[in-house]
DNA sequence: AAATTAATGCAAGGAAATTCGCGTTATGAT
DNA sequence: ATCATAACGCGAATTTCCTTGCATTAATTT
């Protein structure tokens, strides 16, 4: 019989926050465990029985993250949303502790293994297809995911992990070229490929 | 007084194969300076006074590793020589050991300071300039670096590391859109933005 | 509110990583 | 060939990380 309230949320709560502060505040490999314990005032036993390690904390940290960014804008224009959509994640991508998490992702490749998208990643391309089929709906011409993903997300990533974050104009950019690529193609949606 | 030849140069060398080995081998978090030092016969005091950490070693080996990658296609055609250059950077990154060696790129991401390319990138983005000059100059309506970069690199690097490597023939997808953006934007080359 | 028992705190112990002192090797200069 | 010393090997000392057994707290059930 689990007991996940109480003081059992209390602690997860105090651990998530030392870790977030400490991702900004130290360089990566003088953040561990002992020093999480120390940060959050929970007992470093506790981090151990309850994570195992260092790696799966970040893992649950990030889970935790993703799951309670901002949902999706629905403004009635693709457009629009992209641009409001694009532009947090410029933002977001520039905030500091957001490229140390993408480490955390990062870490939890294991080599061999075919590893699926990060959970992380998973929750957000449910999203953003359902902005696309909503889009859809509405009789707009719309990108594929792949599309929103390889014009718009990568080079957002791309750029805060190998140099340096994108404006926020930038971003704009990058929408825009995508719905012109989609335009062109023709303003009346051809059938869904399968 | 330096000593770079003879018995240093091949601790370095015994040690570079080491970690390149125990990448492809084991997982991420059980990569050890010990581990190294046992698999390369190189006593770990060696490592540590060479290197100092880890992360420090990981990254002299990014370094050495795309100071020897193949350098870049130049067929006279710039659609050649993307296609070609589009498919190596994909099966590069399906190779298994090299999204490893990208980890440690972005683990060398420290917080705050501002990050500029990683050499390892900067030498592949002067190399890629090149190419598109040399373009050029032969008349061809090139990309700009910054497209290049957008829409063919950057999706690669954003599957590899977030959810499956692309296939080679899905990499040619990409420069066939970069090449048609290009096109559309008229075949006469307008002056080089400064 | 009493009972049951997860979940945590605490402290000691063991394991691994990192540093240090010192003797040895062999590079590069003379 | 000889010399000075950078770079390495070795083993021990030190620090840090991780585990384990037991006592304590408090969440949940009745």
């Amino acid at each position: 019989m689990q007991r996940p309230g109480g003081r059992s949320a209390r602690v997860r709560s105090a651990v998530h926050t030392a870790v977030l502060e400490l991702l900004e505040a130290r360089s990566w490999e003088e953040l561990s465990v002992p020093l999480v314990a120390e940060v959050s005032g929970v007992h470093q036993a506790t981090i151990y029985r309850r994570w195992g390690t260092m790696s799966a904390l970040l893992n649950d940290v990030v889970n935790e993250w993703s799951a309670t960014t901002a949902s999706l804008p629905s403004t009635g224009s693709l457009r629009d949303d992209l641009h409001i959509y694009a532009a947090a994640v410029a933002k977001s991508l520039r905030d500091g502790s957001v490229p140390l998490i993408l480490r955390a992702v990062v870490l939890e490749i294991r080599p061999g293994e075919r590893h699926r998208a990060s959970p992380a990643f998973a929750e957000r391309e449910r999203q953003l297809q359902l902005m696309l089929d909503q889009s859809a709906e509405r009789g707009e011409s719309v990108p594929t995911l792949a599309e929103l993903l390889e014009l718009v997300v990568a080079p957002l990533y791309f750029y805060a992990l190998f140099t340096e974050p994108m404006a926020e104009a930038e971003a704009a950019r990058l929408v825009d070229r995508l719905l012109d690529i989609v335009a062109r193609r023709g303003p009346n949606t051809p059938e869904v490929t399968s």
